[in-house]
DNA sequence: TTTAATTAGTCCAGGTCGCGTACGAATTAA
DNA sequence: TTAATTCGTACGCGACCTGGACTAATTAAA
């Protein structure tokens, strides 16, 4: 099985080189023509044109003359034009409804978190929901001169690869919807196709470019909800496996033949580290669908016991972390990341549970590699995956961003 | 962090089509222009210029008329020309080397397997020796009218990304050999440079060419030795994480707290279902470096107790082989693949650990993804990363043939 | 047997796009 | 004011794909 290559003509050549200009200059802005004819290896002639196409479409700006060397004529500095086009992420989750509006220097231009318990709710009633906060973000945005590129949708379960079928979200009690069609067609058209996947690998990418960036390297980032799920992102793409179902780290198996999951094995991460699990260890009482209302109640009643320094709960969170320790150590043994990103719960746990977490990764990710990955804690909020999927549509522009020039 | 996108130019672009053209001609050999014209898009004129271009390298050759519809002109069929160009496939191992010549067709046009413990023999010789081979190998070769295009030497052990270091080779007894170095010193020139992978990796690839092929989709291919690594292919390429350190199988922990490991670890798959602890499991002497002379002594010992009944061999394996099946389940959780192959040791001792490994793999990657993946058992001789190395180079011509054109 | 239809491959003009050199523009140093 | 330096553009060139016309080789029908 040969690896898809396509024929290669001019115009695509074009569009490429299109994304190689544009990549060059986000990467380097503010910067002239000339530095990026050195960077790229094209002529002055040939970055001048591609810039010009670049400014047509109004994903580049000319930002007047700067002096860069000492002597000779100024350079007119380009720079990406972040008051143009914007791109729309979108978030269902088990507690609230998310959109946020970036442009295309990852500003923040917009962000609306709505608080709502999903759960048992008819996807097409949550659905039209989402629908009206995409059109707001979509109205906010046009206020201040953005038009939206496109949007991207992030979805708490398992997608069928490409059409956006969501076929399990078990914390939401949805069972196989067509989420992709329903927001397709509540969605309003836009240049680029709406897109979805799972809130796990979008999280991750929201890790990328609103956390420590470019510093993670290859990463694993770990979003403990009610589920857990890990995004990899391998040189700054999210590994997704032949079906899209990799980074299910919250079924692997940390206590052979211990309690019985609802995946049919026993002993999974989530029966011992699952937010379920340790409010039960720690003696609070189970989550049921309207105690909820309040979206982090139970959690924030836990932090409150482990400031206090209930002994129950620290005992529940740290044999939480040692769990996610293990099983991290597998994932780098089988994933080789440079580091490890802690969201979702575990970021506010972090303080009790990540000395054990430590512990347990260094012990079973020991030698085979010289060290064991860096361990970081994310400072993301809720909305991390929202933020991911307006930063993947961003990163679609960037890198081709040949479906928004006018061919001449 | 952005991936790397190259300038395209004019040149570039000839280049990358004559990769798809080729890539073309190698799926549906034996095919006419025309029909190749259809399949990329490209024009008739278009297609005729690059097939020329590859026939003037030797890579294609013209093998005259055939009647392919009812009527009109007969068509002049094109083929990957199998005489002119060979890969070279190089495999140090624990008790044998390799070498193995492969025409672009993928036909064996050589191999050579020397048995020789290679423990704790100065890294020196057992590469001159290697090299001896690679000599021998590349006149063979030229008897039968092929040039190497280059070759690709499998390793046993942990490599540094690119220059083909060997940082530690625990079955071998080695740690930190500049083999690529010296292996380049010793292979003579060849139009493409030399490279190297771990044994594991290039025994999947290995799997992929002369075993199910592209049946087997995404996969996991279990090489069991003294060590047990896994090579984990994603859409016909190698994923090596961020260091080349993926698929470390052999230190999934298996058996929390168990015994003690080289890794510094407790529990790991290795110390359960290694070669060594299999045998000891089933009462057969632990293999010394002297005692090891003719290869799969222990082994056979093993499979002669297996067939006869031993309840003593047949526990250990079966424990062994559901050992296996917990880490794949996890490995399966993570990495999500069609197929599982096992490889090395086990795909000798399937017969009686298949089911348990069956069995484990069930319960533990059950209901997240519809169903576990497939398992199959390769056929592949201990060869299977001399074979992988060079169909690695036959890869490589065929990704791109440009080096080997003429440029006019 | 001739003629029309059909399919394969080549030839040649044309268009796109990057390359290279030359040149004008804008600025600093002498 | 003049020379040096650097930036960006203009214009011709060359690489390479496209498209239509043309030749070649064969089958089906008249």
């Amino acid at each position: 099985m040969r690896h898809e290559v396509a024929p290669l003509r001019h115009g695509t050549m074009r569009e490429r080189n299109l994304a190689v200009v544009l990549g060059e200059i986000a990467r380097r802005q503010p910067v002239s023509r000339a530095r990026l004819a050195e960077a790229t290896g094209f002529t002055k002639t040939t970055v001048s044109s591609l810039v010009a196409s670049l400014a047509g479409a109004g994903l580049v700006r000319e930002d007047g003359p700067v002096r860069d060397g000492e002597r000779g004529r100024p350079a007119t500095a380009v720079s990406v034009n972040g008051d143009r086009v914007a791109g729309l992420g979108l978030e269902i989750n088990v507690d609230y409804l998310a959109a946020c509006v970036l442009d295309l220097g990852r500003r923040i231009r917009h962000r609306h978190i709505v608080a709502a318990d999903n759960r048992d709710r008819a996807p097409e009633r949550v659905i039209a929901a989402l629908t009206g906060l995409a059109a707001r973000a979509i109205a906010a945005a046009g206020e201040q001169g953005l038009s939206v590129a496109g949007a991207v949708v992030a979805l708490p379960g398992t997608l069928d690869q490409g059409g956006g079928r969501l076929r399990s979200a078990p914390n939401l009690g949805w069972d196989d919807v067509p989420a992709g069609e329903l927001l397709d067609a509540g969605l309003p058209a836009l240049p680029l196709a709406a897109d979805y996947d799972n809130e796990a690998n979008l999280a991750a990418l929201g890790e990328l470019w609103f956390g420590d960036g470019p510093a993670l390297g290859s990463y694993v980032h770990v979003s403990g909800e009610i589920g857990i799920g890990a995004g990899i992102v391998v040189d700054g793409r999210v590994f997704r496996g032949a079906h899209g179902f990799a980074g299910e780290l919250g079924h692997v198996v940390v206590e052979p033949g211990g309690s019985p999951c609802a995946c049919g094995g026993r002993g999974c991460l989530e029966q011992v580290a699952g937010q379920e699990a340790i409010l039960r260890g720690a003696g609070i009482a189970a989550v049921t669908a309207t105690s909820s209302a309040s979206p982090d109640g139970p959690l924030s009643a836990l932090v409150a016991r482990l400031e206090r320094g209930d002994e129950r709960a620290l005992t529940a969170v740290r044999r939480a972390g040692e769990a996610l320790g293990q099983a991290l150590a597998t994932a780098v043994n089988l994933l080789d990341p440079d580091t490890i990103v802690l969201g979702g719960i575990f970021s506010g746990l972090a303080p009790w549970a990540r000395p054990a977490t430590e512990a347990a990764l260094a012990d079973g990710a020991g030698l085979v590699r010289r060290s064991p990955p860096r361990l970081t804690v994310s400072r993301l909020g809720g909305d991390a995956a929202a933020l991911g999927a307006a930063s993947l549509v961003v990163e679609r522009v960037l890198d081709d961003p040949s479906r928004l020039v006018t061919r001449c």
